[in-house]
RNA sequence: GGGCGGUUAGCUCAGCGGUAGAGCAUCGGCCUUACAAGCCGGGGGUCGCAGGUUCGAAACCUGCACCGCCCA
């Protein structure tokens, strides 16, 4: 087969997925034998596109899916999405909005048909996407939050939770965001900070003796108080504790009540008490017995409450009382005050906090569990750190409010008798009420929170409540990957709900992934424009690259900055597995298939070597992946490749392929054998290439049983046996410092390239270098272009005329060509010389030091002595160097 | 206000108690028939600052500075 010059990934990465599907390799069985892998995705959102956190996140889950695939799990990675309610309603008001129409005006059925139509047509655009990328999900088990069965999984899940008391309902104060009219969690809110305003608002007393001046950042609201609240050890104050105000613009009266919760410093250091429309407002008046009175309707226009404001927005509300105030002669200042708002995260709407009657999970023993769960280690994250996180909020986790004023999601499954106003929590509709026998039932206007059924996506999914082989067999999962900003959203529930309902935790790990920010180190966001798109990456770079980059730039605990440099340098590395490929399959030119194993105890020094080196290799990643350090996986993958196998052993092997007969068999056995090798470790990093290529390679494979593509081939184990000895693979490693060394000399004498060179090598402090120097002369040789290489005795004195390198275990000699300046050797000894003396002395340092020979261990002690020997032998060559260069020059 | 993380070569990052590393970029030399998306070679760092612990600190402890994030 022929290889073009350079590797298109286009092609292979259009020709191998969808063979790979086709063969059913990703689908899981959960009949077949073998250790466990599962993992289900974090569903992402109906109505996304892939951005780089997701790619990140598809990427390592797919590392190790493919990494455990290979190695024999039976693994399970299950697709899917979420119906992401508030987003996705959204996106089709929006549609409706640009038509001139809204959702009230279709009705309830019709918007519903109209968001399925639209799910249909734009959502889970983004699993094509993850395709694209390369996600080895078992595609056939995809799933979607609003699927029947996760749906009666819900509604299962609602009425166990209401039966257990852990479900309530409740009249509170609620986050509510006013334009998607509904409400929102608390981490559905985000602060923002924004220059605001103190109003200083005069409350007379009812007796008309003088004033109290209150300090709010919400005069709007003032409507509603029903208290005037300061810190009973405020002496200012103290006084007029329980006396009667009368609230300018209402006229009603109110009390000045003490709680310690205000702030002297605050203002005046008197409040006024709005318990329906501010939280802390809301809890003292709880505390003192206060009324609560809403004045705002769902959309935050001022209601009936409201007297004379009724029907204005909030903020012109705000205008006309600060007006109408001032008119009075009751405002007293106003001051710049910077202020923290709560914005809705969906639509950045400041959200109004609001009474209402919402359905409530009571959360705080299922916390408790959750805790003790990653206490014991059941489930563990990576980095270990973030369970500080976990703890932190579970430790403060508020009753979850669950009901959202939404059509697009579960339906609270709770139906109301509309005679005698009973209300019934059950899977089904109810026949008839159970109280009055009336017919009449209503079922709840409202939907449920979409983690609500995220919650339960790891059993859901799997087919609960039914007890099928798959729940069985693939619960609990084995690792959760996803990002730290979900821990409280996503994990903490699934941690919840999986304890109380599968009475076992989700996940055994959870791997926060890191964020991706762009090229200045700044968090991608629509607004600031600076978002890339994986998908122009992957068309830039091919997909494999970009894979390739996201896990070498994925360490862990750190955040992922994104550098174009990098995706081209992995873009080069696929260029040059590439062309390592095509120097392997021309030289297989007639070679017989299946290739005959090569006798391992006949293998030639290099070729133990790099057995060696990618058995150093196979271990390095798997232990890694393990680990999930995937950055130091790929790293590692990437300098096999390249540092050795392609710099050194596809140039040793030239010779060899050339000799022909029995050196030039083993040599293409040992080229196969790694490359294959290498290829099944690869193929999880970069998929598509390792497949193509091995598809050519794998015709000169002859394992038993051999699987037709790499997706499901044997992940490699290194060698029982080892591949080197100690002593030879010293020698190898002898060979590459004295080549690199007669290299470095050629550059500084100015050698061309293409020119010969003659060198000697003389070992320090008598060793005796003879036998394995016989065996990797002629590596030495090709690999430094030298004509002759010479060992000299111990005692015999360098040729005139050369100059020379000084290595830890002998030096290297380099005949200068004629006329060579040996001036311009000077620096390059004199700096060497620096070099080891400035460690020489160093090590004298310690070793004079008595603290040092008292205290320090004594294999540390041996060893600093040895290095000062050695240093101090390298420091007499280079000073009888620098004499004889300083007489040449 | 509470907490977390970061600060190591121009850039992106490893290293986390005993000779400061990688990749990329840069500079010099090469079109040496696998690869110029390449090959060979070179230069480049008082490891944020100040104390402390230790025979020995980039690493451990304390404080500070700056950057980023989370929670209130």
């Amino acid at each position: 087969m022929e290889l073009s010059k350079t590797y298109d990934p286009k092609a292979a990465e259009e020709r191998w997925f969808q063979t790979w599907i086709d063969l059913g390799y990703f689908k899981a069985d959960p009949d077949r034998e073998g250790p466990i892998f599962s993992i289900v995705i974090p569903p992402p959102n109906v109505t996304g596109q892939l951005h780089l956190g997701h790619a990140l996140n598809a990427t390592l889950h797919d590392i190790i899916v493919r990494t455990r695939r290979m190695q024999g799990y039976n693994t399970l990675w299950l697709p899917g999405t979420d119906h992401a309610g508030i987003a996705t309603q959204n996106a089709v008001e929006k549609d409706l909005a640009r038509e001139g129409k809204n959702r009230h005006q279709l009705g309830r059925d019709k918007f519903l048909d109209r968001v399925w139509q639209w799910r249909e047509e734009k959502g889970g655009k983004i699993l094509l996407q993850l395709r694209r990328l390369g996600a080895s999900c078992d595609w056939s088990r995809e799933r979607f939050t609003l699927d029947p069965g996760l749906s009666r999984a819900v509604n299962r899940t609602f009425v166990e939770l209401f039966k257990r008391g852990l479900i309530y309902r409740d009249r509170r104060l609620i986050n509510w965001c006013p334009r998607c009219e509904s409400a929102i969690s608390d981490l559905e809110v985000d602060h923002k900070e924004a220059q605001s305003s103190l109003w200083y608002i005069k409350y007379p007393f009812a007796d008309a003796t003088g004033y109290v001046t209150v300090a709010t950042t919400r005069p709007e609201t003032m409507l509603g108080d029903t208290a005037v609240a300061v810190n009973p050890e405020d002496d200012r104050y103290k006084s007029i504790a329980g006396r009667m105000l009368r609230l300018p613009l209402m006229g009603r009266e109110i009390k000045v009540i003490a709680d310690s919760a205000v702030d002297p410093k605050f203002g005046t250091g008197a409040v006024k008490v709005t318990p329906g429309h501010d939280l802390n407002d809301f809890e003292i008046g709880k505390r003192h017995g206060l009324e609560q009175i809403g004045v705002m309707d769902a959309r935050a226009r001022m209601n009936e409450n409201a007297g004379v404001y009724q029907g204005l927005g909030r903020d012109d509300a705000r205008r006309q009382i600060v007006e109408d105030l001032r008119a009075q002669g009751l405002l007293e200042k106003i001051e710049p005050h910077p202020n923290k708002v709560g914005v809705c995260s969906r639509c950045d709407t400041v959200i109004e906090p609001l009474l209402s009657e919402q359905w409530f999970v009571r959360v705080r023993e299922m916390a408790e569990r959750s805790m003790a769960a990653v206490r014991d280690g059941r489930t563990t994250f990576f980095p270990k750190r973030w369970e500080r996180t976990f703890f932190e909020w579970m430790e403060n986790v508020h009753d979850w409010c669950i009901s959202r004023q939404l059509w697009w999601g579960h339906r609270i499954p709770a139906f109301r008798c509309d005679r005698c106003n009973h209300l019934a929590v059950a899977e089904e509709r109810p026949e008839k009420c159970e109280e009055c026998g009336g017919h009449d039932l209503v079922q709840d206007d409202d939907v449920l929170d979409t983690w609500f059924s995220s919650g339960l996506w790891p059993f859901s999914t799997l087919g609960w409540p039914d007890d099928t082989p798959e729940l069985r067999k693939y619960y609990p999962t084995s690792l959760l990957i996803t990002g730290f900003d979900i821990i409280f959203f996503w994990v903490a529930r699934m941690m919840m709900l999986g304890l109380e309902f599968m009475d076992d935790v989700p996940f055994h790990d959870v791997y926060i992934t890191p964020l991706v920010r762009d090229e200045y180190g700044k968090k991608m966001t629509k607004s600031k424009g600076n978002v890339v798109d994986p998908l122009d990456l992957m068309n830039q770079y091919g997909t494999d690259a970009v894979r390739l980059t996201l896990a070498q730039l994925a360490a862990q605990g750190r955040d992922v900055i994104l550098s174009h440099d990098r995706f081209a340098a992995a873009r080069a590395f696929a260029n040059k597995i590439w062309n390592a490929a095509r120097f392997v399959i021309m030289n297989l030119e007639g070679a017989p298939r299946p290739l005959p194993a090569a006798d391992r105890a006949q293998l030639g020094l290099a070729e133990r070597w790099i057995l060696d080196r990618l058995d150093a290799a196979v271990r390095e990643v798997t232990r890694a992946i393990d680990a999930y350090e995937f950055n130091v996986a790929a790293m590692a993958i990437y300098g096999f490749v390249w540092r050795e196998f392609c710099d050194w052993y596809i140039e040793l092997s030239k010779d060899s392929l050339k000799a022909g007969g029995e050196r030039q068999a083993a040599a293409r056995w040992v080229l196969v054998m790694c490359f294959d090798r290498m290829l099944r470790l690869l193929h999880p990093f970069m998929p598509f290439i390792s497949e193509e290529i091995w598809q050519v390679i794998r015709e000169y494979l002859s394992e038993p049983g051999l699987s037709k593509h790499l997706a499901v081939a044997k992940f490699p184990a290194a060698d029982s046996q080892g591949w080197i000895s100690r002593e030879d693979l010293a020698a190898m490693n002898r060979c590459i410092a004295a080549t690199e060394a007669v290299n470095s000399l050629r550059s500084l004498l100015g050698y061309h390239p293409g020119q010969r060179v003659r060198a000697v090598i003389r070992a320090l402090n008598g060793a005796d270098l003879s036998t394995e120097f016989s065996k990797w002369k002629p590596y030495a040789l090709t690999m430094a272009k030298a004509e002759d290489i010479e060992l000299l005795a111990p005692e015999a004195s360098l040729p005139a005329g050369a100059v020379t390198a000084v290595l830890e275990w002998g030096e290297v000699a380099v005949l200068a060509p004629d006329g060579f300046d040996f001036a311009k050797a000077l620096g390059v000894v004199r700096k060497k010389l620096d070099e080891v003396t400035t460690h020489h002395m160093q090590h004298l340092a310690r070793l004079n030091n008595p603290d040092f020979q008292a205290k320090a261990a004594p294999e540390m002690r041996e060893q600093i002595r040895e290095r000062a020997a050695e240093l101090e032998s390298q420091r007499k060559l280079l000073t009888e160097q620098l004499r004889q260069l300083e007489a040449a020059a």
